[in-house]
DNA sequence: GACTGTGAAGCCATTCACAGCT
DNA sequence: AGCTGTGAATGGCTTCACAGTC
């Protein structure tokens, strides 16, 4: 069970993904699946399922396939989703009242106990049923209820700011949607989430396709 | 120019960091900069910079460094961001709203021009100057404006229905934010930025932690 | 016959180390 | 001396192909 096997962290959005699937496959009443059936409609192949899996420890059945709700428990467990993690966000703006709301998050476990906000005049208010504090009482509302993850929906400025404040707050995990590269010490946990830089990197294969149309055009 | 050599995709996406940063470097009078002053403060080594400008050209002068205006010249056309891309986005829930205001597609020159909601009664309505329109007007409204990127800010349930619809009207790339794997034709590019999926990376990593924890108590 | 689990092969990306320029 | 640009080496991820199981 504790292989200190190496990971592949694509191997990790993969099981993500696979589990989002389950869940919709489980609610539609199959209980058995091949792991050619979790590829199709993802760009992986039935061999890149099997082995993401086999990181963890075998959960099929040979000749037969995986018990869809079985796996999935396994899978969600895997995720560290088996018990609900607390999450506050840092940021009451537009996008802090969006990840405050987003079903994505609510739908898979995690609980959103609160947002913080440096202008005073949201203090008070709330996002949903989600409270809105001052940023001053962040850090005594991170350490009373131990909170798990802090998210960052500030402006750039700000960022790295408002991640040394959750860090010395005692959050384990830090998710970044502030357009800025932030760092954390090793001890706290990471992920940037960086929309421009998808729009962008969208951006060049759309230059890059034009090229190659140019081109095919150039040769004939 | 065109070297048709592969590119990796991760090299892409540090390319779009680089050019932000250069952006602030730019903004305060920084002129020129050595291939470890860009990679300080991130993840990557000085080699890792110099190799992925070098899968674009040769923008350096060795023993000096690199011009940064001209640099970060370079770094946006290569991005594509040169010539500005017309968005729209589809969902004008919390997420199309926080999306339609977001700096950081602003700042890097993207324009979005108009929102499309399936509920009617928000037609007519604006979000911070971009105008809210029903969802029978996309097409139209995509041909005639020749837009280049949608934006999917939908639920889940009805994400791949509204990518359809999308590349029906024309757009040449799509940022779905939906938590669903949804596909697009061969010529329409595809990014899902799946925030789900990155709270769960977290929560994988919290756990792995806390287990490496625990081993190396039970080792002693 | 169908499907999983896995060693081995192949492929791709990152890191190293140094030649080449200023 | 300082720094870029790059071939060669390394390391890691994915794909292949098949033995093992039902």
């Amino acid at each position: 069970m504790l292989k200190t096997e190496k990971i592949p962290e694509a191997a990790i959005t993969r099981l993500s993904v696979y589990s989002r699937h389950l869940n919709y496959l489980e609610q539609s009443g199959v209980t058995t699946v091949s792991s050619q059936d979790i590829s199709d409609g993802m760009d992986g192949s039935s061999a890149q399922v099997r082995k993401d899996l086999a990181y963890f420890g075998e959960f099929g059945t040979r000749g037969v396939g995986y018990d869809v709700r079985d796996l999935n428990r396994n899978l969600k467990k895997i995720l560290g989703l088996s018990h609900s993690l607390k999450v506050v966000i840092v940021g009451a703006g537009n996008l802090g009242a969006a990840l405050s709301q987003y079903k994505g998050f609510l739908d898979r476990g995690f609980s959103i106990l609160a947002a913080f906000d440096r202008d005073m005049s949201k203090a008070g208010g709330s996002l949903n049923q989600i409270p809105i504090y001052p940023m001053y009482k962040l850090d005594e509302f991170v350490r009373q209820n131990q909170v798990d993850i802090g998210v960052v929906a500030v402006p750039a400025a700000s960022a790295q700011e408002t991640v040394d404040i959750l860090v010395r707050a005692g959050v384990r995990g830090i998710l970044n949607f502030a357009p800025k590269a932030v760092t954390t010490p090793n001890e706290v946990e990471l992920r940037n989430v960086d929309l421009s830089v998808n729009m962008e990197i969208l951006s060049f294969y759309l230059g890059l396709k034009e090229l190659r149309a140019g081109e095919a055009e150039a040769q004939e």
